[in-house]
DNA sequence: TTTTAGTGTTGATGAGCGCG
DNA sequence: CGCGCTCATCAACACTAAAA
């Protein structure tokens, strides 16, 4: 094959795999129209006509141009997913409920990695706008209000999840992370531990400080004194936990059990523990949050808070798409 | 510099046809 | 004439390369 053979085998490659609504029209006969009303399978074609454009449409190898489809309808059809760290497993969950659920609706998912890092969670708002996205699913960093508000300025639907902001004006899903906290706490105290270490997250996120009002709650209602060097706050990001936590056990802090902010948190903890000698459950006993074992197996079992976690993402998309359909509209969920 | 033409798709609207 | 069925015509979407 020479140079030219090749361009045009190139070219008839792609013309084959950019056939258009056009080619098919010019191939049956139809118009361009009834060759899109046909290929949706709208109930104004009749059925042999239908079969006749489908084939032809299979011969060209067509496939949709959506980004017209866009431009004529306005909808993209896609979800902006913007979370903080997809290499967590609780996240990559909620992204695979999420995707689940979106398929539901014919949507598909585009996702956005902020790291935790405002400005990038910025780049991806606006990337999420510049795209088209018909709306977003957000898990917020909250280390500044500008992002949010920049969101809402912007007219586009949006879900928060996992975290909330300003009951009143923002929809969001999240589980209640209070009560979490609590049964967490209450857990171990059942199992007789007085002194419980909580390694919580940095306390602008709203979840982290919904776990930690439930922790003390627990402890205060059972009696116990809290005591704020048990209550450490540290970075959710990999590796955190495992320098504050060596640090603490090496300025000998007396603790029997701790509630970790995350199961990621409480498997580093366990990885720290195991480092200095001690064991999980025998010396220190342990819980987490989030239940990704429901998910993944864990080398070692964890007693973990599960709650309606899980449901999580299917509301999210649920409260999105009717958001998107109806512009008005606020809901609330928990 | 401004204007035009072009991209692919589809909702709204309308027209032709056969039948009772 | 009125109706249902089937398909056609038109216009618009947001942006850009090319023409004027």
């Amino acid at each position: 094959m020479n140079i030219y053979e090749k361009v045009v085998d190139n070219m008839e490659k792609k013309r084959q795999y950019n056939a258009t609504l056009k080619d098919i029209a010019q191939k049956t006969g139809f118009t361009i129209n009834t060759v899109s009303r046909a290929l949706k399978d709208k109930d104004d074609i009749s059925a042999p006509t239908k079969k006749l454009i489908r084939e032809a449409a299979d011969e060209l190898g067509y496939v949709r141009d959506s980004i017209a489809g866009s431009l004529r309808t306005g909808f993209t059809k896609t979800i902006g997913v913007i979370l903080g760290d997809v290499s967590n497993p609780h996240f990559s969950i909620m992204i695979k409920g999420i995707d689940k659920q979106a398929y539901k609706y014919k949507y598909n998912i585009i996702i956005f990695n902020t790291d935790e890092d405002e400005t990038v969670e910025l780049q991806s708002i606006r990337s999420s706008l510049s795209i088209k996205v018909d709306g977003i699913i957000i898990c917020p960093t909250q280390k500044c209000a500008f992002n949010i508000d920049f969101l809402e300025r912007t007219g586009i639907p949006f879900v928060l999840i996992g975290r909330k902001i300003n009951r009143d004006r923002f929809n969001f899903v999240v589980m209640d992370d209070e009560a979490g906290g609590y049964i967490a706490a209450k857990h171990l105290i059942d199992n007789g531990h007085k002194r419980i270490l909580t390694i919580t997250g940095p306390q602008y996120i709203s979840s982290a400080i919904d776990r930690t009002s439930g922790y003390k709650r627990a402890l205060t209602e059972n009696g116990i004194k809290i005591d704020n060097k048990l209550i450490c706050e540290t970075g959710i990001q990999s590796g955190a936990c495992y320098k504050r936590l060596k640090n603490l056990i090496k300025n000998n802090l007396n603790f029997t059990a701790i509630f970790a902010f995350s199961d990621m948190i409480a498997c580093e903890a366990i990885y720290t523990l195991n480092e200095l000698g001690l064991s999980v459950p025998k010396d220190i006993s342990i819980v987490g949050f989030d239940n990704i074992q429901e998910h993944m197996l864990l080398p070692v079992p964890l007693d973990t808070i599960s709650a309606m976690n899980t449901r999580m993402p299917e509301v999210a998309v649920d409260v999105l798409i009717k958001t998107i359909n109806t512009p008005t509209a606020v809901e609330k969920q928990q």
